[in-house]
DNA sequence: TATGGTACATACAAAAAAGTAAGTAATGGC
DNA sequence: GCCATTACTTACTTTTTTGTATGTACCATA
């Protein structure tokens, strides 16, 4: 999320895998820990940066801006800045974001059945 | 991976997402540097821990083993020890690791689009 | 008795991700 | 002139993940 060591042999692998394995680019691009909530948030239209916030409690507004920063650079999200005082910021979900969500849809059902088979009541 | 704080923020949040959220927990399962690489190279059967350390190149033991606990531990990924020596242990899917598949494809379906779409030739 | 193969375990270090606390800019209303 | 509002920055600390290096058990074979 800040900067990264060019040459680690931690970078190194992961730009191996991702450019090895597009299954795993997939995974990179979502893979932070609030960006599927975020996601899923957007999937109803476009929302402020205050709505975010305030619908995804716990997100402190650093890891919030770090979050949409990294999905608008990735083309997952769109941002829109009304220049207006105060600020006003609306984010929604590009084309290829919304693609995602058949198969977050999926995810998300196999993911209650894979609960449900672990932890069975 | 190793220990964890039970009681940091990091963590509680982490297990406020992952009860919140399907999905979140779906990613979270394989969510590891190399879990999907391994998960794709078992899609088609049995291996043992040597033939996965050889076909992914680049990954340590260290990591192996660790990813392949967790998997495990997740029920994705089912271990068969045989009493030999030298030891022979193996590694296949479970059924709910199986259906997984058809998700992973769209999913790198997914990414492949993507990548064409921002690093056009 | 020494060696080799397999699948690990352990102690440690480096890197990355997440979280905390405080500050900033612009301007309209009081 | 002062304050409130919104969407951020910035500097820093803590926690977690990843990687390195080395060691272990077991027994068959040389």
């Amino acid at each position: 999320m800040a900067k990264i060591k060019e040459n680690s042999t931690n970078n190194l692998n992961r730009k191996y895998i991702i450019t090895d394995c597009n299954l795993t680019y997939s995974i990179c691009m979502v893979g932070g820990r609030w960006k599927l909530l975020i996601l899923c948030n957007l999937e109803n239209g476009k929302l402020r940066f205050g709505e975010l916030r305030s619908k995804i409690c716990n997100i402190t507004e650093r890891m919030l801006t770090l979050h949409l920063r990294e999905l608008e650079n990735d083309g997952i999200v769109k941002r829109t800045v009304y220049a207006e005082v105060p600020p006003k910021v609306e984010y929604e979900l590009t084309d290829i974001g919304r693609e995602l969500i058949p198969i977050w849809e999926q995810l998300s059902n196999w993911g209650e059945k894979h609960r449900a088979m672990t932890r069975p009541e």
